[in-house]
DNA sequence: ATTAAATCGTTGACTTGTAAAGTAATTGAG
DNA sequence: CTCAATTACTTTACAAGTCAACGATTTAAT
């Protein structure tokens, strides 16, 4: 069957040299670069399909959706500086994304008495049903792609990446801390 | 020391429920759905810094990095075609990216003597020798970055991820099959 | 109290990606 | 052989991301 035949031969071609970004990962680079390699892979390869499935069914995107997700945590809404951090994004565009969204009527900006500076973000009530629906759908869609996998991987994968995600944090600190000790230095150096 | 105390703090953060874009993963979420979080926000923090680093120490990016590796894998050059499926970007994003790197010297539009619609590139000599020195850096951040992290984290994350990617290439088979049945039952209709 | 520095959100110029439509060349069914 | 379908690349319009510079406000040092 056609079908079969299609199957078998992409399922083989993962014992040749090539699989998408990974080709550039062979016998001579170091394990990190390969671990690197195989997890962009893996994330582009889903991130593809959550977006294909996010525009045809919702008309939507990954990054508001994310965006919706957040402010669904926090009932009481984010300020931008926190939401752009949570996002892993930078300010100019989470703006973007906010006028959009604001647009939509999904999301209001709130005004912080505290801090004229700051806006505080939060769902409206339409944004929160929406994105609950969306939220399930998703789900169905993440259940439906891992179906088959052995649990077992996924609890190791889930363990091994939660190691990774605490060592990654720590080495970002450290950067930070490095970073900014060398600011003080500079700034004192005129004393 | 203000180093210390901020470590601290961003280590210990970890412990709530606020790690970036992990954030929306928590109790009430399938196991599949948390994985997949976490798994992005592995990749995208490696990405940025790893940006990041190509911007400030070679004035490039990520995306030309890619496309510079998979044409070191092949001296022969790659048709533009299978190029686009390697990196997992659209056709249009590589007819711009090539553009772009022939400008600078560092890939070659090759004319296919066998199939006048199609181009083969390949690298330059002045782009093998910069990529070259790329890809030496690149690999020594890797490994800084994840030096700390025990050796068996790194195996196991290699081997699930690699279980990960069949599967997923394998679900895409199927729905590649399951769209192609369903075009041809469609145009056997009219039968 | 003053003022320098840091912070917050916005803007603008640019890169990277997508989707959809277009052109040109190739393939294949009848 | 012929013509319809497919394939390879390009183009266009737009979404989403970056960085750097800016005005307004707050913080903190003197």
């Amino acid at each position: 069957m056609a079908t079969h035949a299609k199957n078998f031969r992409l399922i083989h071609s993962l014992g040749d040299q090539h699989i998408g970004l990974e080709a550039r990962a062979q016998a001579d680079d170091h394990l990190d670069t390969k671990v690197w390699l195989r997890l962009l892979a893996c994330s582009t390869q889903i991130e593809q399909q959550v977006r294909q499935m996010l525009r045809t069914r919702f008309a939507t995107s990954l990054p508001r959706f994310d965006y919706l997700a957040q402010l669904d945590r926090h009932p009481d809404g984010l300020r931008m500086n926190v939401l752009s951090r949570y996002l892993m994004v930078t300010g100019g565009n989470v703006t973007g994304l906010t006028d959009q969204l604001v647009k939509e009527g999904l999301v209001e900006r709130i005004e912080d008495p505290e801090d004229r500076r700051s806006w505080r973000v939060a769902l409206t009530d339409k944004g929160r049903t929406e994105f609950a629906v969306m939220a399930a759908e998703h789900e169905r869609w993440l259940i439906d792609l891992f179906k088959g996998l052995p649990a077992a991987s996924k609890d190791a994968l889930y363990e091994h990446l939660g190691h990774l995600r605490v060592h990654l944090v720590q080495r970002q600190a450290e950067l930070d801390a490095g970073a900014q000790e060398m600011h003080m230095t500079q700034s004192k150096r005129g004393k």
